[in-house]
DNA sequence: AGCACATCCTTGGTCAGACCAGTTCTTAAC
DNA sequence: GTTAAGAACTGGTCTGACCAAGGATGTGCT
């Protein structure tokens, strides 16, 4: 019994500092905070702030490099990794253009839209919802300018800053690999209904327009439901083109 | 896969003293050459016999021991840990001679086999396919002198096998504890069904023969079919013998 | 003898500071 | 504006030291 009470004292023992940057640094990684593709501080930064030796901090960061969560360079800074990646491989190619593809891409797109819009209006932080806002603004200023890649690329650019605004990893790294992908299926989507409508449908610029304002007032299901319709609007326009 | 990527280094570029180390250690480990519970030589020993930095030996030597293959104790040696066990072991005595115990292993695995098959055959390497087929065929040369024992860890080899070509992480890292953790209950199904007919059925032989062929046509559906329905044969035999 | 206790040596864990070898950003020359 | 040299980073490795926790040893006592 004496060995229980000892070993429920193990569990209340304050962390050592080397526990608390592993804890910290997965936190960021996972919370979203440092999405991946970004830089992590440097080792002698992470030296400075938790008061460690190198050699400590080396060994977290090594750690977090052998889990897939991060990769290192020689010379170059330690770069968040997305964990999705090692999983997913697509080999097919050329699929971009098929129909049927497109519209599985778009089923799933609903849903992934859902879910980052979700958690994003209850994660977002102030200066994201700032920055989505501003990239909206954008988009309808310079809409009548654009070129249909261009404005795919607008278009992605708006749905990744939601989805990195999730603060969730899971979806983060999925969408990140999921618009790079399949970003041609997505251009032909916009290609599609511009050939068939002779220009972009209102009802999308109004869709974002929603999706934002859900955002704003951090109404997750709001949000949820606007962006899955946005995407469902999308598809469907795309089946219409058949 | 990491295998065939590392090997595939290894041919290209000098392997770096702390890869030999670590190279070393695990040969040492999985070879039997250190049994679970011997010590392994200090860390300063390991400096002196490779010539290297102590904080370049204790990198390899943690990541041993996050990879569950050793344990160390401040003060003390470290002490190899072989993960084999801890799976194979059953946690709860007894448990793995329990019919409804194996019967309910039996429904999971039909589960499990189904999609796992059922991706395989979408996402097998042709590699892949090749190296089941040739542990098929020798699965049934050999099938004569093996030992109930020989067979179910043949039988484990081969499903384990179609989990591996599925390329999905989520069948892969489960059938992979699964199967470990449950070995003994599959064990317990080979040598019932023996006990009783004396021999082992010719349906399972034939079955595995179905999965191999779908798998090879990449006929998915029929994969998953063929797979669900060889475990739920064996389901049945198990529970004939009640 | 047999047992308890203090001691010393070895072990793993951590630290500080240094050097190397790459990368990246600055800057100055063109 | 471009480009090339270099300064100022980065991560990777090494050295040598100290600490704290076993484990072995020896000593003293009963």
């Amino acid at each position: 019994m004496g060995e229980e009470l000892a070993s429920k004292e193990s569990l209340i023992t304050v962390l050592t500092k080397k526990q608390q940057l592993d804890r910290f640094l997965r936190q960021e990684i996972v919370s979203g905070s440092i999405i991946p593709g970004q830089v992590l501080p440097s080792q002698r930064q992470l030296v400075d702030e938790f008061s460690l030796a190198r050699s400590s901090v080396r060994e977290v960061v090594q750690q977090l490099e052998l889990d897939g969560l991060i990769s290192t360079a020689h010379g170059g800074r330690s770069i968040c990794q997305n964990v999705m990646a090692q999983y997913i491989d697509m080999p097919v190619e050329g699929v971009g253009d098929n129909l049927a593809f497109q519209l599985q891409v778009m089923e799933a797109r609903a849903f992934l839209e859902g879910e980052a819009a979700y958690f994003a209006a209850l994660r977002a932080t102030d200066q994201q919802l700032e920055d989505i806002a501003r990239e909206f603004e954008r988009m309808q200023v310079r809409s009548k300018g654009l070129t249909t890649l261009d404005k795919a690329k607008a278009d992605l650019r708006f749905h990744t800053m939601i989805a990195e605004s999730s603060h969730h990893v899971l979806i983060t790294s999925f969408s990140q690999l999921f618009y790079n992908r399949y970003f041609n299926a997505i251009y032909g989507v916009l290609n599609r209904t511009l050939i068939k409508f002779g220009r972009y449908p209102d009802g999308i610029r109004m869709q974002h327009e929603l999706i934002y304002q859900a955002l704003h007032k951090r109404d997750a299901e709001q949000a949820k439901k606007m962006a899955s319709e946005h995407v469902l609007y999308t598809r469907n326009l795309l089946e219409s083109t058949d």
